[in-house]
DNA sequence: ATAGACCTTCCAGTCAATGTAAGGTCAAGT
DNA sequence: ACTTGACCTTACATTGACTGGAAGGTCTAT
């Protein structure tokens, strides 16, 4: 499949995409005109980088999470213990993810939702009742 | 409290605390040696942007999140509106965090972590059984 | 066969930092 | 009082990860 329909699939822009072939990280066929030829592993790949991306992982960590899909020859004792490596950073991210959640839903619960400008919430989040 | 200890509390580079007062995201009061001084309001706000940064919020979010904190005449009904939108979006990240674990686990899981070099979840993974 | 939507490469610009240089400040030790 | 070393300051350059735009080739439809 052409980049543009590869960019839909994996929302992800066209110049994104050849960008992410240019350092190495998802390299597609080539059809006889030329064109970048996706196939069915390309766009996973390419979509699993995207949500990697989109959820604050680097570069050089999708690198690291493509060898987990690429490398055949690598022992797969190494693929699990850097897949478990990943999971525990999924894992601190999850936390924090629930934590903002948490900060942001005390917000919105103890607003009262009116015009009025005054918010209680806000003093205590800014630092007037820190308790860390 | 200096830069470096700024630093520190919030798991920051000084750089990036820096930058953060150079584009308008937090910025600290100066002592008269002319030093940056950062109170408790600031690390948590600087702590917060940490985190935010680190799970794939754009610097432009951060500074609506800021908004929540700094703009104490906006009317709370706002502040209620803007910080539902980012519980929805953090929902969202959860969602695909949890996907990507999943991927993972699977990974970790169904290989049998031994040194030989096949892994049957590699095929899986790699769009062989492509589900969606 | 020509218009329009696609694709190509290449080079420049942006965003969010990060590195480095040159110099001022502070607290401790002699 | 002076110096050493760890801290702080600004300013300018560089990096990483895109993003935009130009100049041109390809494909599909009328």
């Amino acid at each position: 499949m052409n980049i543009g329909t590869a960019s839909i699939q994996s929302d992800l822009p066209a110049k994104t995409i050849r960008y992410y072939e240019e350092i190495g990280l998802v390299s597609p066929d080539r059809a006889m005109n030329g064109y970048r030829d996706y196939g069915d592993a390309d766009i996973h790949k390419l979509r699993f980088i995207q949500r990697s991306r989109s959820l604050g992982f680097s570069i050089d960590e999708c690198r690291q999470l493509m060898a987990l899909y690429n490398d055949r020859t690598r022992a797969s004792r190494d693929v699990k213990a850097l897949a478990k490596s990943k999971l525990a950073d999924i894992d601190r991210k999850l936390n924090e993810l629930n934590s903002m959640k948490r900060t942001l839903s005390d917000l919105v619960e103890k607003c009262h939702g009116t015009d009025r400008p005054d918010c209680p919430i806000l003093d205590d989040i800014s630092g007037k009742n820190l308790s860390n």
